[in-house]
DNA sequence: CATAAGTTTCAGAAATTTCTGAAATTTCAG
DNA sequence: CTGAAATTTCAGAAATTTCTGAAACTTATG
């Protein structure tokens, strides 16, 4: 591997945390050298980067772009294929948030609505299932509140995080003048 | 493995899960076990409803203890450790999301900060260095406002995830009371 | 259509992770 | 202190995952 040392660093440790994430060491690597690079690689490019078989990048490549986290690009006049990722990190995270959402969560929502489905045959079987549908709310919550949350536009989403718990404070001045306007209704009810 | 099939079901999947989560299966199994029983379990109870090895379910007790996601019980006059999960699903939550943090996200965070305190030795690094501050920036908002929405208590966590994308609203209302407040003292600014 | 440049596939090698059984250690009652 | 009950450790076996090199395949071009 020859590489500047900031940007072999930056490769090493993507690797290293590749199997913490669910990916390998070689698609974190990949990853890495690609995000940091100014423009789109080669496979063979990858090959010299990271000292590594040109079958293992073809093989990493595929999986990056099942991920959706790798562009393919076109140089005119060269039949090579080129890979960069998008240039916007917030639609990086997208992306990721998606994919791992699909893989990690949706399996198991499926498996939760069919056990759910199921009449349970004895005591053991109804408190599992009680069980299962408190796991099945609080992921539906959290996945509702996710597919809601991902439409929204770039810059209301940075706004939104930016003010973090703060959005409760709004709510308890929503909650205040609501209550304001009952009380001049029907005044004595809290 | 000699489990109502409801449970068995469910068993298995957290185990396939497992790789897909970052635990290895039988650690997955035992979690889904203990989660959808009733009481505390002991070791050789897991060993008899998994079939599984004693010693790998001491080790696999232990990675979960590692993660929190087990309390320990006694059982007065009983000298064997008792194993269950909480309870309550958001304080599942609450526990998980901060211990992906630590494994998934912190590192990395702090290998960013290190390598941008890196003065950059040619315009290659120069760039990377750009590209890592990018990340840096996204992930320190995201880590941000985690660490502020997680000092909520359950209920306004709960109220905040079901109002999802609509908080925007409220926003926008306030943006245009704020609007109207200037549009008094500053007639004709926007 | 022959060929050269490029990519993908895949069987097996290499590396890593998981699991087990046996031995070591801890803990507590008598 | 002794010994029985329980747990932990750990070396190596088993299973799984990752990686490679060789061969197969694809596609553009002269």
């Amino acid at each position: 591997m020859n590489l500047p040392p900031l940007i072999q660093s930056f490769v090493l440790h993507f690797g290293e945390m590749g199997s913490r994430w669910g990916i390998n060491r070689t698609v974190g690597q990949i990853y890495a050298l690609l995000y940091a690079s100014s423009g789109p690689l080669c496979a063979d490019d990858i090959v010299e980067a990271l000292a590594i078989s040109r079958s293992n990048v073809s093989m990493s490549l595929r999986e990056l772009q099942a991920w959706n986290l790798v562009i393919l690009r076109h140089i005119p006049g060269d039949r090579r294929d080129f890979f960069t990722t998008p240039d916007d990190v917030w639609q990086i995270l997208r992306t990721l948030a998606e994919e791992r959402k699909k893989r990690e969560v949706d399996p198991t929502l499926s498996v939760l609505r069919e056990l759910l489905m199921q009449k349970p045959g004895n005591e053991q079987e109804r408190y599992a299932q009680s069980r299962l549908a408190e796991m099945n709310a609080l992921i539906e919550q959290l996945t509702n509140w996710y597919d809601d949350v991902k439409r929204l536009d770039t810059e209301r989403l940075a706004t939104l995080l930016s003010l973090g718990a703060k959005v409760t404070k709004l709510l308890d001045a929503k909650d205040r003048i609501v209550s304001i306007g009952r009380k001049r209704t029907e005044p004595g009810k809290p």
